[in-house]
DNA sequence: AATATATTGACAACATATTGTCAAATTTTG
DNA sequence: CAAAATTTGACAATATGTTGTCAATATATT
């Protein structure tokens, strides 16, 4: 009987995240769009920020849970705008690795400025505990889906 | 103090659930193809059956945290296959009502006897209590940004 | 009732992301 | 070391989803 309540409940979750990912991006877009960002730029400038070191469009990719296709896309976008550049990898001829430019490093700078206090806003009604619950709920269903 | 944990937290929700929206997409892909169907595809008819009664394309895109433009692409293309079928609407002459056909509920209850194992088994590992406040809390964030 | 405002479907343009394929480079296996 | 398997970038096709615009319909305001 439990197993069929877990079952439910897990059901809901996974269509409450494709509902949410939705409002998200669409948050993401307007938030970013005073930068000449978008959402799909915000995740990969998240990506190589919170890794705090160049990386490999395919390894930015398996971070993000996307296609390296996809994500080359908008790495190729933003280099020719300046915001990021390929660095040549020692350790791969063709794989080379994305970098901030310092141009990308200040439209991160700036990102920051804007997404922190809305982060602020939006999280102030919830609870900590809860959040971080679910952040190690969310983190486990990854787990399962990434391998 | 609390706060500043709190937006981290929030944000790192928040870049979890774009990661996860994809990998569940691909998951949803996989697990619909045998019945002719697409994750976007079990969304729209997930609305519908959820709702237990017919809706209007944007009604759906509402519920659904999507434009109706793309909902309604979706929902076209089941209309061809005669998955559903739109119902003239009583209260609205343009709004047609969308409807599961006969075809529809069965190609439903198959992926329902599909998806519903899958989900007790990716379900098994986590705490049930602790799925319940995720739901609480993701439901909670959409809510700030549907309105 | 008349007018203003919202919603809705239709259509088009575009952004985002997945799938498939190929060849080059790398890593693993024997 | 050689062969096999994997990873990677490039390219193309397609699916998915958003934005913008328009006219028709419905709803709210006065």
């Amino acid at each position: 009987m439990n197993d069929l309540k877990k079952a439910d409940v897990f059901t809901e979750i996974v269509l409450e995240i494709f509902k949410l990912s939705g409002l998200l991006v669409a948050e993401g877009d307007r938030l970013t769009k005073p930068l000449g960002l978008t959402s799909a730029r915000w995740k990969v400038l998240g990506a190589l920020s919170l890794a705090d070191e160049s990386m490999t469009v395919a390894s930015i990719a398996r971070t993000m849970g996307q296609t390296r296709q996809g994500v080359q896309r908008i790495a190729d976008e933003m280099e020719k705008e300046g915001i990021v550049r390929y660095k040549d990898n020692p350790n791969h001829k063709r794989a080379k690795l994305l970098t901030l430019t310092s141009k990308g490093k200040a439209v991160f700078e700036k990102l920051t400025t804007i997404q922190y206090p809305w982060a602020e806003e939006k999280s102030k009604p919830i609870d900590l505990k809860n959040m971080e619950t679910t952040l190690c709920i969310l983190k486990g269903m990854t787990k399962q889906f990434e391998d």
